[in-house]
DNA sequence: ATGACCTCCAACGGAGGA
């Protein structure tokens, strides 16, 4: 199995780039985030033509989350159940044995802000429910964008903001870890500075001014047959490419 | 530097992103 992330950056923008990367790739699960457009107007028609099945949960201007998977999703659950949710950031749904979780985590603004308490307040919500998740589904992966750099090696060293590298968001970060669940890219040697988003402005790309904030993490049982974990920076040197690049993991 | 760039909106400036 190949399984992805990519946060597109407007599902409507990206089309695309997505139908080509499809293409190229050949991914069996993809999760997408900031799709930015209600269920209805999500471009189905095109993804089920390139051979996908799809799960949405829709959200106008902002958040919205999918999975496509080339077999059919079970037990498909929207948002983070007994959370009162007022954005669309996840979607879950079993595949081929796998519980796939594709998130798109808050982005918490600044550290101390309104917006950063809600980070927190999901992030304590998504834990409670992942740890009994993992105890329903011994086979789990969470992915999408995490929206925190766990470490240090994880941020360019002139990274000033707090935010995405703070102790709290650090903290909520190894405690998913402590589920259980293990950070899939660091099972595999990378180049220093190996980051999966970099700021459309200042020429941050050609820069490689960036965070690695996009993740696949996978429960144990799915450690034996991990076999690659790759951020594919090619897309981000397309026209009009998504601020994120898509991270793979391959399985078997 | 209250910046820069991109996407969205009953839009033409502001919010949000990271």
């Amino acid at each position: 199995m190949k399984l992805a992330t990519w946060n597109v950056n407007s599902l409507k923008v990206r089309l695309p780039h997505l139908l080509d990367w499809l293409a190229r790739e050949q991914p069996d699960v993809v999760c997408l985030q900031e799709l930015k457009c209600e269920d209805a107007a999500v471009p189905r028609a095109e993804i089920e033509a390139a051979g996908y099945h799809l799960e949405t949960l829709g959200q106008k201007t902002y958040n919205g989350v999918a999975i496509l998977s080339r077999t059919s999703l079970g037990a498909v659950q929207r948002n983070i159940p007994g959370f009162a949710d007022p954005q669309a950031r996840v979607i879950a749904a079993t595949i081929e044995g796998v519980r796939v979780v594709g998130a798109y985590f808050p982005n918490g603004q600044a550290v101390g802000s309104e917006k950063f308490a809600y980070k927190l307040e999901w992030l304590t919500a998504l834990t409670q429910w992942l740890r009994a998740e993992i105890a329903l589904h011994p086979k789990l992966v969470l992915t999408g964008d995490f929206n925190i750099a766990p470490e240090d090696r994880d941020a360019h060293p002139d990274w000033k903001d707090e935010i995405h590298v703070s102790a709290p968001e650090r903290a909520a970060f190894a405690a998913l870890t402590g589920l259980g669940l293990t950070d899939a890219y660091r099972r595999f040697e990378h180049p220093e500075r190996s980051f999966s988003w970099w700021d459309y402005r200042m020429n941050a790309f050609r820069r490689n001014f960036g965070l690695r904030i996009d993740h696949i993490l996978i429960t144990a049982p799915l450690i034996e047959t991990l076999s690659a974990c790759e951020v594919d920076k090619s897309t981000r040197s397309l026209e009009r490419p998504s601020d994120h690049a898509p991270v793979i993991a391959v399985f078997g």
